[in-house]
RNA sequence: GCCUGGGUGGCGGAAUUGGCAGACGCUACGGACUUAAAAUCCGUUGAUCGCUACGAUCGUGUGGGUUCGACUCCCACCCCAGGCACCA
């Protein structure tokens, strides 16, 4: 018998697929249920496609098919996301100009998705780098600059020296470059930045209804770092001017023993003591330096002021301290020190003796030990204790009550603060969005007109980064040269480019608007009424690189562009799916220097494409990480070429009149059943991401079927087309193509989903598990589903287990599970 | 240190959420076909004992608990992966 031809036929069938423009999805089907099924965006590396890609793709590729043959309109475009670092420093090793190879990267991905039959809507392609792309870039850009979000100022910022570029706290991965993994340093640069700070509590809360990974929500959560308390005013011994502190644990206020500032903090030498002048400038000194070159020292230092506070609730009067442990760009950049109950003040006390005193313990019984010097830290709440009338309260109830104290004073507010910092926008390199502003000796900052837009990135020979804070744009003095908007004198272009996820905040929306014009040309126009239709996007598959990149920007943006009443939905993604990586064969992370890559044009060229498709969704869940086996991909080929055999056999029995295989009623029913069952499963597979399970049934009826043939069963044909129906989404090549050979003259994409006749499923036998005292020793076959328990320990009793096991036996109790279990306990088991 | 996941055969992984542990696939071993090999097909493959037909005992990171019954629930601990890390 003929092997299957993979290469020919897959390539037959792309090509008539692309011909009819198969999946093109229309915006017309208002009255139709719609899915919008996104993948993230490809970065069009010059290394192409990788398997981590092709998994991720095909799990969304089969979801599509899927939904698209239950009746759904379904949404799934692709484009590419051409803008950012690799590309620049690929073509400046190249020496070349990215524009120049950025197009043909991204024909090469294109092939090698349209090879894995991936049916995406391709005239709904976009690359964030055309002009008419990130000319809204641009514009969305303008409105944030007009709507008071953006502004630029001089901060220390994370700046990698191989990438010569400032980055955005977001982009600093563990103290390292995310792109490269260059250690960064701090510099001090003048930056746009994006208030997205303004968006924190919302990007928080509208977390909780999102459907995506508990840890993807926890990791935002803890970026985004919300902690409510209290800014509490301290008196100062010697200076008018009270001190504010923060702190979240107003309950351990009458155990704050000293106080510290940052070495920024702005009071330091209005305090400080002359004795202490000499130190406190020499230590401030250097502390500074070390902060402005990102040092962080694991070591506690400090010093003392000399002067005191007042604590506003005993009237201790306590020291003040500077140190390195507190942040200056957090809170006050001043705290309150409890030894024994927040382990830094502990440490801090420990080393400079400080006194310490418990306010806290763990319990109402615990008892309360008068001698301090063997105080532990104890840092959760608990009862108060040594705290005047509030002792006796819990930690939140003294919360309270001390907080509406110290307001009713007006020594105290309530404050919110967040660890989230304003998104760092711009990027001293050349390949991205330019900002669209003018610097005007006169008006100041002038934003490009929006008639104006795209503002273009010129093409040019030398865009070598500077590595000195300057953009290499500076040195393109045609360009950079402009009539200022406002007063038509000379004025210069902002030569910054936008990061890398600027232009990902808002592809999705891209696809919705985008209208071609041409094979070539398209226009992108803002409509709220498709955006209604599409949005949100339903189900979002990617990897995990971005739950705090990405993710939180696109989140952002769309948040802005929902306030302009320009996209419909607080949230762009309403369900969020990781697809774990796919670890070399060796179970380490793929990379060149380990020379454990698999690629998957070597795969396709070897098994084809559906083999690829389909081992990559067998391997596991997709959520999990799982090595690449290069045994395991066998597995499936063998089960691929056991389909086509099967066709091929059953073809020939069907256009022979006369066959010699027996048509059984009873066999005929149960493979009725079996293929209902197999349709259940893998319909409730694919909906619930187990792709891996839908496609070990598919093997099992596949069993089933050779086995009825080789035994001289006839195999109804609908029953065949039926399971090939269930095998196209996994693999559309090989389906199709034995769809076509039985005599289907359709194509695979416009079948109806095939449902399931609850009937069937629930006609079979029901197996019961008999157990005596909770250990199997038989099975019991039943027809009837309403089974009492006397019926069943009758029909027990005729089994030959009985007599085994039961017989001459107390038997105490029996648990009866219906459809499931029947368990004897017997009287002489286990006390 | 804190947070989030997770520990099941030689390996990747199943188990309808408390009811047959190890589906499906790979590997390995044995067999059929073949001059031979590859491919394909058939069988075996958690451990130990019985080892002949039936079978028996143990077994889901460790220790305890709840239950007629626990991979699944509860408590304590150990280990692995990922994230955060002076955020008061």
């Amino acid at each position: 018998m003929k092997k299957y031809n993979f290469k020919k036929i897959e390539k037959k069938w792309l090509s008539l697929w692309i011909k009819k423009r198969l999946w093109k999805v229309k915006d017309s089907l208002h009255h139709k249920k719609k899915k919008y099924i996104l993948d993230m965006f490809p970065y069009p590396s010059g290394e192409g496609l990788h398997v981590g890609h092709v998994e991720g793709y095909t799990a969304t590729d089969i979801l599509t098919r899927f939904y698209r043959m239950n009746g759904y309109n379904v949404l799934h475009p692709i484009g590419f996301d051409a803008f950012g670092l690799p590309a620049e420093n690929y073509a400046l090793k190249k020496k070349k100009n990215p524009s120049s190879f950025v197009p043909k990267n991204i024909a090469r991905y294109r092939k090698q998705l349209l090879s894995l039959g991936f049916s995406y809507d391709w005239d709904r392609e976009i690359s964030t780098t055309d002009p008419e792309y990130y000319k809204w870039t641009q514009w969305m850009f303008l409105q944030m600059y007009k709507h008071g979000l953006v502004y630029e100022k001089e901060a220390p910022i994370n700046f990698c020296p191989n990438c010569k570029t400032g980055l955005a706290d977001e982009e600093s991965i563990g103290g390292k470059c995310e792109r490269c993994e260059t250690p960064i340093e701090v510099r001090f640069l003048k930056q746009w930045h994006i208030k997205i700070t303004a968006y924190a509590e919302r990007l928080l809360e509208d977390l909780e209804e999102l459907d995506w990974p508990e840890h993807i929500k926890e990791m935002q959560k803890n970026w985004i770092g919300k902690s409510e308390g209290y800014e509490v005013k301290f008196a100062l011994t010697d200076y008018p001017e009270p001190l504010k502190i923060f702190t979240t644990r107003l309950d351990t206020i009458f155990g704050a023993t000293f106080i510290v500032l940052s070495v920024s903090h702005p009071l330091i030498f209005k305090i400080t003591k002359p004795d202490y002048m000499m130190f406190m400038e020499d230590y401030v000194r250097n502390e500074l330096k070390k902060e402005k070159l990102g040092i962080i020292d694991k070591e506690i230092s400090g010093i003392f002021t000399g002067s005191y506070a007042i604590n506003p609730m005993n009237g201790f009067k306590i020291p003040i301290w500077v140190s390195n442990y507190v942040l200056s760009g957090y809170g006050t950049g001043a705290i309150m020190g409890v030894p024994a109950h927040d382990e830094r003040d502990w440490n801090f006390a420990k080393k400079f003796n400080l006194d310490i005193i418990k306010v806290i313990k763990h319990s109402l019984d615990e008892e309360t030990n008068a001698d301090f010097t063997s105080v532990q830290c104890f840092t959760e709440d608990g009862i108060l204790i040594n705290s005047d009338k509030y002792s006796g309260l819990t930690s939140s109830e003294a919360r309270e009550q001390i907080g509406a104290y110290l307001i009713s004073l007006g020594l105290a507010e309530k404050k919110i603060y967040y660890k989230l910092r304003d998104w760092i926008f711009s990027r001293q390199r050349y390949w991205g969005e330019p900002i669209p502003l003018i610097r005007c000796n006169k008006c100041g900052i002038v934003p490009v007109p929006e008639k104006d837009l795209p503002v273009v990135l010129p093409k040019v020979k030398s865009y070598q980064p500077t590595g000195t804070g300057e953009s290499p744009l500076k040195n393109i003095h045609h360009w950079v040269r402009v009539k200022c908007p406002s007063c038509r004198s000379i004025a210069e272009r902002e030569t910054q480019t936008m990061p890398q996820w600027a232009g990902s905040c808002w592809y999705f929306l891209a696809y919705i608007l985008k209208k071609k014009q041409s094979s070539k040309k398209y226009k992108i126009s803002f409509d709220l009424k498709k955006l209604k239709y599409w949005m949100p996007v339903d189900i979002y598959v990617g990897g995990v690189e971005h739950a705090v990149l990405h993710l939180l920007y696109a989140r952002f943006w769309n948040k802005f562009l929902y306030d302009l009443n320009l996209v419909p939905c607080k949230e762009p993604f309403l369900k969020l799916f990781n697809q774990g990586i796919i670890l070399g064969p060796d179970g380490r992370k793929m990379s060149k220097s380990k020379g454990n890559v698999i690629n998957p044009d070597d795969i396709i060229k070897h098994y084809g494409a559906d083999t690829l498709r389909m081992f990559e969704m067998f391997l596991g869940p997709l959520e999990v990480e799982k090595p690449w086996s290069s045994e395991g991909i066998k597995g499936i080929e063998r089960f691929l070429q056991r389909v086509w055999k099967l066709s091929l056999w059953l073809d020939k029995v069907y256009k022979t009149k006369r066959t010699k295989l027996l048509k059984n009623k009873a066999k005929e029913q149960e493979l009725l059943i079996a293929l209902h069952k197999l349709i259940y499963e893998v319909t409730q597979s694919i909906t619930s991401f187990r792709f891996n399970i839908a496609i070990a049934k598919m093997m099992i009826f596949e069993e089933t079927l050779r086995r009825n043939l080789e035994n001289n069963v006839y195999i109804a044909k609908d029953i065949f087309l039926t399971f090939i129906k269930l095998l196209f989404p996994f693999a559309p090549f090989i389906s199709q193509e034995i769809w076509h050979l039985l005599g289907k003259k359709n194509f695979l994409d416009k079948e109806k989903w095939p449902q399931f006749n609850p009937k069937l499923l629930s006609s079979q036998l029901t197996t019961y598990i008999i157990q005596v005292n909770g250990k199997k020793r038989g099975v019991l076959e039943v027809k009837a589903d309403n089974l009492s328990v006397n019926e069943a320990k009758k029909l027990v009793q005729s089994l030959p287990l009985y007599k085994k096991y039961l017989e001459n036996k107390t038997i105490k109790q029996i648990i009866f599970v219906k459809g499931k279990v029947i368990n004897f306990v017997l009287a002489d088991a286990k006390s």
